[in-house]
DNA sequence: ATCCAGGATGTAT
DNA sequence: ATACATCATGGA
């Protein structure tokens, strides 16, 4: 096992973990303490959390086993491998937070949004996990969705041995798209059971590659991805969003949707595209989706 | 019991 | 392009 820590005063701006993890960006941790999405922010966020990580190119060449927590201003972990450059990319403790909060317009929801969860970033899901997180998010509870996706790797991800424990990859496409409807629902993923494995076939024969957008513009990005099955134009911005890096997203929720009827009346333009340019351009544009998530976990956790 | 949750799809207009 | 019903599941 290696191990280390990651000063966060050597980071551009704060960095909160329990907020970037427990904030329905990512549901590919866990939480050692079984607490997941049930302790406020006034908690301190000093848990352990765990995840399992893909190989992805340039960042960790084979598949790793991490573990972190945040406690008296260090980011510690315990991997098997050097989790650092792990880390960075997947809780993008790489970005200049203070430059991008000076680039978010000042209005008092996003004051208040921005200094109730200071410190919380953006993350760099693995797009596969993201994809599949995102088409289960329909119409369903985030710790729901969530524990969706840790049954989907206990069921049919790889067995991985670290530290005396068990843990199991998220499954690849090939091992997803191998199962059937009928299994997937006996998941409890309903209806979604059809899209998960019609969109796991697509990227497992590759007649879909959702890398592909990385190369396209913002709106045709947007409208590549959904070519999977399961996805609109919501499901396509949170995966540009969380995992592909097109930060200027603004996943439109129905969270989002209730603060544009509240806040930003002038941005509702009818249909989805018109008025996502609009409060694009309300939340700063390049940035915007780092604002659209504090909104929504500020909300959703009771804010007004 | 009824309502609702990070929506998408098929169909009709 | 837009409006509508329909789609599972479980917790409040």
């Amino acid at each position: 096992m290696e191990q280390g820590a990651i000063p966060v005063d050597e980071l551009d701006g704060p960095f909160d973990l329990q907020s970037t993890v427990e904030s329905g960006q990512s549901y590919l941790w866990d939480r050692l303490d079984g607490k997941m999405y049930t302790t406020s922010a006034a908690y301190g966020g000093s848990a352990w959390y765990e995840t399992v990580v893909p190989p992805i190119p340039g960042v960790c060449a084979e598949q790793a086993v991490v573990r972190t927590r945040q406690v008296d201003g260090q980011i510690e972990w315990e991997s098997t491998t050097d989790a650092v450059p792990i880390l960075t990319h997947l809780l993008r403790l790489d970005d200049d937070l203070l430059a991008i909060e000076a680039a978010t317009p000042a209005d008092p929801l996003l004051d208040r949004a921005f200094e109730e969860y200071a410190g919380m970033r953006l993350v760099r899901d693995p797009v596969f996990p993201c994809l599949i997180s995102f088409i289960c998010s329909a119409q369903m509870r985030v710790s729901r969705i969530h524990g969706m996706q840790m049954r989907l790797a206990r069921e049919y991800g790889d067995e991985i041995e670290f530290d005396g424990n068990t843990y199991y990859a998220f499954p690849r496409p090939k091992q997803l798209a191998a199962r059937s409807e009928a299994e997937l629902r006996d998941l409890s993923l309903g209806y979604r059971a059809p899209y998960v494995q019609a969109t796991a076939e697509l990227v497992a024969t590759g007649e879909v590659d959702s890398r592909a957008a990385l190369e396209l513009d913002y709106e045709d990005a947007r409208k590549h991805l959904t070519q999977f099955v399961g996805v609109g134009d919501k499901v396509a911005d949170c995966v540009l969003l969380f995992s592909l890096g097109f930060t200027e997203a603004v996943p439109l929720d129905t969270w989002i949707q209730s603060a544009i009827a509240d806040y930003y009346p002038d941005c509702d333009r009818g249909g989805y595209v018109s008025t996502s340019r609009a409060i694009r351009e309300q939340f700063g544009g390049q940035f915007a989706g780092y604002a659209q998530t504090y909104v929504f976990h500020y909300l959703r956790n009771g804010g007004n």
